[in-house]
DNA sequence: GACTGATCCGAACGATCGTACTATTTTTGG
DNA sequence: CCAAAAATAGTACGATCGTTCGGATCAGTC
């Protein structure tokens, strides 16, 4: 928390505070969600007042969409990067659903991954904040089709995978697992999520890891 | 409003418009959320005074309760009572599902299934609303689960197909729908949830398409 | 037509919401 | 160390929240 004690830039005191501020209201709105975070709450948590705590953002909606940035920020650094580091193909697919599991366990976030529960809570709300949502969940299942055409690509996943439906898929399994581990309370939840992201792999895989003989399509397959 | 001049009990007036309270506040809570539900702005809407209106309830939780219990109501009436009519085994599961598409885009539920909204709004919220919601949707994964399983009884599906797996991906599927169809607003939401739920289908059917003509009950078989 | 209960309204309560203004403190650069 | 600037506190505002209470208005029974 106060590792550089050296660093006359960088880090202002308002800049320190702020941030403290966003990683409290970030805690708080996977709680309690982010149309229920509260100033007067923020400020109590923090031991400020209102009005010190509300100066450092221009209004409420500013504070919600600063606090969703540092979760995207946060979600990127944590997930998305470190899987860059897996190998191409399938690997990195494993290691993101994996980092987005432990991401969405992250004991800083303890009502789970905020940009989830937003989803729901703002599909209806039109507004900046519903826009920014949107587009990091955007750009959450683009990286995840490209992390699977590269897969194709590679040989691992089928030439003809449709890989925004993995994508779309793999959003499904997430969002079942945090509804069977938050609402739920199921302790199997995290087993589930695996076994269905191993056969949604299996569809995926090339189709000679499967010893099927036969015509593998089906007739009535399309697209 | 007045269709039957000669009822003397059943539907009090009271009841009636304690009815429509209910009604009109379950198409709002599926916009704004279970905790957004105003009293206030029910009256205004249905032209009725706070205290009116508030009479008919204890409490507001009161009334998100009841409200929630009227759309258990409806959810049974209009997707699982219909499906049991279906022929057992797979057609049921297929109606089930076609059924709870249907009851996601009802137009008396603007806002979707307010169950699937509940589940990530109320997951960190405890209480007899946040009870009556896992209760409800327990019931319904058990409703697919046990459809399911018929439909292994019926040789439709493997018999070594983990029914509580199947019901929970289906869950998944739904959640996807709502994400993709609600937040996103992919137009391809629902083309997406059945090329979902097919694969899923073809994943849980006996391993060969042509019926199974050997035992029809393997090792392990229980409960 | 008076009595009785159900139904609904009006006004008011304490609390809390987001926000605006003005002081007062604390940090910071020279 | 000092003045300028940034950060925080204090106070107050109009709105709205859930809830209470006493009184109107209505329906149905004798």
């Amino acid at each position: 928390m106060k590792a550089a004690a050296r660093q006359p830039r960088a880090t202002s005191k308002g800049e320190q505070t702020r941030e403290a501020i966003l990683a409290h209201a970030l805690g708080l709105a996977t709680r309690i969600g982010v149309e229920g975070l509260t100033i007067g709450r923020l400020a109590e948590d923090l031991h400020m007042s209102k009005s010190g705590l509300f100066a450092h953002f221009r209004s409420k909606e500013g504070l919600q969409l600063e606090m969703l940035r540092m979760a995207g920020a946060r979600m990127v650094e944590s997930v998305v990067k470190p899987a860059l580091a897996a190998p191409r193909g399938e690997p990195r697919v494993r290691a993101l659903f994996e980092g987005w599991l432990a991401w969405e366990q992250s004991p800083s976030l303890p009502g789970g991954c905020p940009f989830m529960a937003a989803s729901f809570e703002l599909d209806d709300r039109p507004g900046p904040v519903r826009d920014f949502v949107v587009q990091n969940l955007k750009d959450w299942l683009d990286t995840l089709a490209g992390a699977a055409r590269i897969a194709v690509r590679e040989g691992h996943f089928r030439a003809d995978l449709d890989c925004e439906q993995f994508a779309h898929d793999c959003q499904g399994i997430g969002l079942a697992f945090v509804h069977a581990s938050r609402l739920m309370r199921d302790p199997r939840a995290r087993e589930r999520a695996r076994t269905a992201f191993e056969a949604l792999l299996r569809a995926a895989r090339a189709p000679s890891t499967t010893p099927v003989p036969t015509a593998p399509a089906p007739p009535g397959r399309r697209r």
